[in-house]
DNA sequence: ACAACGTTTCCATATTTATGGAATTATGGA
DNA sequence: TCCATAATTCCATAAATATGGAAACGTTGT
């Protein structure tokens, strides 16, 4: 994952209405929510989620599809393992940081982040 | 950790310089590095860089200290291993995300992050 | 005390981002 | 076809962020 997208992705979380809306859609997981209840949810008007929808969608954060007059949005976790991925890699000294369970097993520098599909 | 500081993080690592002041600070390791050095590093302006570090210290990634005129700028591991947990425990589903040998051992939601000081 | 150096603060400017009402575009049901 | 619903796009406005020259600040050597 290059850099630009990651900055991208960390764009789009750094947003209390955004973070706020992408954890949701986490929790909700697979099924995903509509943007009405979403709207609901986080007491947000119709066009300010739809805004913030649209910047999480173009960091390839959340995906969507259409049923019948609604949208279903859901989280993309590749994605977000990406951007969990370089932060761990690029962001973590050699053990230093990197939250106990999850070090990386000694891989040089960003080989891992580079292979991508 | 709260949301709050969390989203001061992320906007603290969503922008190019600051991203790339804080990996250069990361792989200088415990040494850390000067304004000076970096701002020849990344080639920006005393100015602008120093704009850019006072945000990452705002938002707790880095340290500074001084050794004579100058500072020495570290990067905080602390907080970016509390970033990074809390974008793997409230960001990802239970298992569809984390890079692989990083799965926080089953446990639920959001246990840990709560389990602040 | 003075000069040089490393760094920050001040400040004006340019750019980007967020907000939400009004208008508009799909979709499905009667 | 006409209406209601779900969502987006349009657009004006407000607010936050980034940039970098000039000036100021702390520190060290002479």
């Amino acid at each position: 994952m290059e850099a630009q997208q990651i900055i991208k992705a960390l764009e789009a979380l750094a947003q209390e209405s955004r973070l706020a809306a992408f954890r949701a859609l986490v929790k909700a997981g697979p099924p995903g929510l509509t943007p009405s209840v979403l709207s609901d949810k986080l007491d947000l008007p119709a066009p300010t989620l739809s805004f913030h929808l649209a910047q999480l969608r173009h960091a390839g954060l959340v995906n969507v599809t259409r049923d019948g007059r609604s949208l279903i949005y859901v989280a993309n976790y590749d994605a977000m393992s990406g951007v969990i991925g370089f932060l761990t890699e690029n962001c973590c000294a050699d053990a230093g940081c990197a939250p106990a369970s999850c070090r990386p097993s000694k891989e040089k520098n960003e080989t891992r982040a580079r292979r991508r599909a």
